[in-house]
DNA sequence: CTGTTAGCGCCTTCAT
DNA sequence: ATGAAGGCGCTAACAG
């Protein structure tokens, strides 16, 4: 910075205010400037700026599952994001893991970020969040969703979804349903539950007739299952998310139940490039870009005006029923 | 900082020490000081760290196709490896696009990121990797192979795993043979035509009977593969990316051809899931996780000893044979 | 319209 | 074994 306030014969106050636009300078000086810093190859040093005028232009991100499909797509969305606003974004992984997660956390306020994107682990200390209970850095909740958290949140329309996904099996005339629900401490998965819940409850279906499997476990998924279809008359199942699906299709194929004629089944989040994937599955579409999009906007409207009331917003989801529940019969 | 030196009866020259074990201090004031950042809350400014020490703790990467799952690899395996040093990842998407894998290097360079990991765009500009030449801050090229590049490079062995699918084929009594192949700038693709050209010419095919469809439009690919099908008795697909892959799928239904009996077909990178995906698809399967992880390793290599010459890192790919070539016959 | 100067929070000689 | 002091590169009063 002093190599192009010498060139251009001025001082580095002037070099930073053209820089930054902060002051009216001399249209000839201003282009003597650009043109010592042209010559200079000079470029900001983002850093020393960033710790001069304590903003860093960036955003942190910690997801709880950088493998599963639906997060790999609210991270782009989340990058997508940031870049258009010209922030950086710095991304960690805490694998559901609490101390994973909370030292992503303090590694990214250690850096100043100006604001915060969480997707809670799985085993998430509740007490994690203290340290931004101040509002000093904006923090937004992504996917996973705390009631009483004061913070502003985003994720989707969970319970509603999955009874609008039950009233259709039961329209179909399926009364008993196995759910796979893997790890219940979930709210995304919780939330699906209780929709499941309410529907039978509105259905008037025999609630000691459902099955709830919430385990993630592959094996214990199975053995759950072959008991649900066995002893139950499950002639549904409905899997919370793309693993559970997963591990839910592999054991129906292990049990030699065909998914489609044998066994409706339908799934949360689901897969890649679902015309191709056969049977195609009736699938609640989880908004899963727009989430991480809608989660930056979030930060950027805190950032303006830090103390209106905490907002939760929730995206819908987009049910596509297809094969998967269309071929089975009483 | 202050603060925790006032309470601990010392400097701050004295807590910069016991913080970073940079110099020997007497068990008693370390204690002390330990008790006083403990009070305080205190945390370490990694900024003003960075700037000070000039070395920012971070390394940035710069992946090309945010969407493409073998890319949310490799985001995923250069997250675990960066976090496992203790570091933090800056992620940015350039999305093919020369001026946003521009932009994204300034800004990541201006962040003083302390190396850089690079898949370059279809696009990119010769030049983009001028700044870089002076080796100042390491460099890895992930995935796309710049043959003359003196950098550091990781990538997989597409030249071979093209060959020994080619060869399976051809075993199997294919000898016309439509190669998906996208955009050949990008070097990965490129390298897959390579291969199938020394395939075509180990073995004997007939070039002029080979189809290469060097397009990555949906309606283009289809129309080729129908002239392709048709007019050059083409008996076997091969898709060089998961979204060539899935326009071939696509194109392969809508021209009523079956993939297996009718048309073996095989695919670089593939679906997630493979198991469940039906037909089961013959797949070369990259280890996209692992080339995330030694580009993160070599760029830590490169930290200690910056004189090394550059290095070229292939790794093997998994060749999965499957269903989509088994069922064909002459 | 421009320059001088005092920090931001930290590390690191140089003294003691 | 510890302190004092000078910057890292930058911004933002405060002066002219």
């Amino acid at each position: 910075m002093v190599d192009v306030a010498k060139l251009a014969g001025v001082s580095i106050s002037t070099v930073s205010h053209v820089l930054n636009g902060t002051r009216r300078v001399n249209p000839q000086t201003r282009r003597r400037v650009m043109k010592a810093i042209e010559e200079t190859g000079y470029r900001q040093d983002a850093l020393a700026r960033a710790v001069r005028r304590s903003k860093s232009e960036s955003i942190g991100l910690i997801v709880s599952d950088a493998g599963e499909p639906a997060f790999a797509e609210m991270v782009h969305g989340v990058e997508n994001a940031v870049a258009k606003r010209g922030l950086t974004l710095l991304l960690a992984n805490s694998a559901e893991s609490a101390e994973r997660e909370e030292a992503a956390l303090r590694s990214l306020l250690d850096r100043r970020v100006d604001g915060l994107i969480l997707a809670r682990a799985a085993a998430s200390a509740p007490t994690v969040l203290d340290r931004l209970r101040d509002g000093a850095t904006p923090l937004v909740l992504l996917d996973r969703i705390y009631q009483d958290e004061p913070f502003d949140q985003v994720g989707a329309q969970n319970r509603q979804s999955t009874l609008s996904l039950v009233e259709h099996l039961h329209a179909a005339g399926h009364r008993c349903v196995a759910v796979v629900a893997g790890d219940t401490r979930v709210p995304t998965l919780a939330e699906r539950v209780a929709g499941f819940e309410d529907a039978v409850r509105l259905l008037g279906m025999d609630p000691t007739m459902q099955a709830t499997i919430a385990v993630s476990d592959e094996a214990e998924i199975q053995a759950a299952l072959s008991h649900a279809l066995r002893h139950q008359q499950v002639t549904a199942v409905v899997a919370l998310s793309t693993p559970l699906a997963a591990a839910a299709l592999r054991s129906l194929s292990a049990l030699e139940r065909n998914v489609g004629p044998d066994v409706a089944f339908a799934t949360f989040d689901g897969f890649a490039y679902p015309d191709l994937f056969h049977p195609h599955l009736t699938t609640v579409h989880q908004p899963a870009f727009d989430m991480g999009v809608a989660a930056v906007a979030m930060i950027a409207a805190r950032m303006e005006n830090s103390d209106a009331p905490p907002q939760t917003l929730r995206l819908r989801q987009h049910v596509a029923f297809r094969e998967s529940t269309a071929d089975w019969a009483p």
